[in-house]
DNA sequence: TTATATTGTGCTATTTTGACACAATAAAAT
DNA sequence: ATTTTATTGTGTCAAAATAGCACAATATAA
């Protein structure tokens, strides 16, 4: 039927370590919510995290830099490791393919490459990372299997499939966790933002409100931002500045970290 | 030559899972001494951390509980994975078995079982999982590849083989960060220790030094620990208090976390 | 010109931190 | 028996951080 969907299942047979996975959690913020960025399959409709595979001779770290380099264009962005899935269960038996009923995708990969059906379906031990990026500057570009990859709130996602949700949520408490030590956005804004943009993400990754006026206060004495011009919303009340960041400041920052102290 | 190593090696190339291994940073505390627990290779004398491999149907997590508790005959301490090692060159090219002069134990182990060989000779992708571990608790075993298995001080690590150096830095660091938003010790110290006790653990881990009254102080803020009788000790001078963790606040506690608020 | 909603900064009571002081004390030395 | 020694538990206190509210400034709509 599509032979690029043989040649691309194929090179992915002879080219890819058997049994390991990536999976990113891409986030990015636009309208003062956080989102992530979601795959639906073609015919299934189901919804999963852009994923992929690591090549024979490519380190893992690279081969999360390409997948998502390949779903967004974006390159050198915040790309962290936060865990690895390995239950027995989350691939093996429940996996992918296993739909109750037969999907439609699943029969033509079936009948168009089998080995690749025999790759994929066995046991697969997955690592999650999740990158913080500027939605403006992702061009979402679905894969192989997928329809469509769209921009998803993360308080309202659709149900996804295996356990893409627990890798989800997962990645959130890890991000939660940074933040107890590290200063975050510089990757998520735009490069002018207010004070309440910033707030409105530490309280989307934190859920839980934040008292404003302290919040600025606390923010602005780390000393990682650049105050610029006001913001002309065109509302009828006062505009607020702009800022940036100080990115010398804000990696000597994140070099010294911010915390408990004993 | 040792039926029983052929035994074993070949039970390993059926049952596991290629490509994946776990290796685990055991630390304890003893002498108010931060230590790790390693093996130490026969005839090449190699050191390295204790490890192991998945069983095809076996959960990650259950397969590190395993390997921790054939090594040390713990089971259910505190037992965290934090990071899965994945660059191509760690293993393939560099491996195990890949030092400069051919080692007795590899020819060894060429003679006896090949096919092991070939397995173990191929890209390995680890996940770290780090156990923190009352060291009188611990019975250190070696494993089928060691002769010896002992406890080691982590400022003053023998050479590991391959990356093992670099994943002892990393649970290191992990734990550090833990420490800004976890109270921990319960796994690592005795049922009653001192306020010196606990502080030298911090200390071991931060790497640097504490103030001791202050310190003190707050840690019982947390209110999380029991005061007992003293502990004379037999010294010139004022006998320190014995404390415990008091479970149920500690518990609560490790739930609502200890950090920088916004 | 006035009304409206939101922002930047001010104020203050309370808590936390950091640094040091010092009395209490278990056992050794005299 | 008394003094010495080293270490512990608590006290103090200034400086900094935090939380909560107050309020003037202000961009635009009414």
């Amino acid at each position: 039927m599509d032979q690029n969907l043989i040649d691309v299942t194929s090179q992915i047979v002879d080219d890819c370590l058997p049994g390991n996975s990536i999976d990113c959690v891409i986030l990015g913020y636009g309208n003062q919510q956080l989102k992530i960025l979601l795959l639906q399959w073609k015919y299934s409709q189901e919804w999963t995290l852009p994923g992929g595979f690591i090549k024979k001779d490519e380190d893992m770290d690279n081969a999360a830099h390409r997948i998502l380099e390949e779903r967004t264009g974006l390159q050198s962005v915040f790309l962290n490791q936060f865990y690895t899935f390995g239950s027995s269960g989350r691939s093996q038996g429940n996996g992918v393919f296993q739909a109750k009923r037969k999907e439609k995708l699943q029969k033509i990969l079936e009948t168009e490459n089998p080995g690749f059906m025999d790759w994929i379906q066995k046991r697969f031990i997955t690592t999650g990372y999740f990158a913080l990026v500027d939605i403006a500057k992702a061009k979402p570009h679905p894969d192989f299997l997928s329809e469509t990859c769209e921009w998803k709130p993360v308080d309202n996602l659709p149900e996804l499939i295996m356990d893409h949700k627990a890798i989800v949520d997962k990645a959130l408490e890890h991000l939660r966790i940074q933040l107890n030590y590290l200063p975050i956005g510089i990757s998520l804004l735009p490069n002018k933002f207010t004070m309440l943009d910033l707030q409105k993400l530490y309280e989307g990754i934190l859920h839980n409100p934040l008292e404003r006026s302290n919040f600025q206060r606390k923010m602005l004495k780390l000393g990682i931002f650049m105050r610029h011009g006001k913001q002309l919303t065109g509302a009828a009340n006062k505009a607020p500045y702009l800022y940036s960041f100080d990115k010398d400041a804000y990696h000597k920052l994140i070099k010294e970290g911010i915390g408990f102290t004993y």
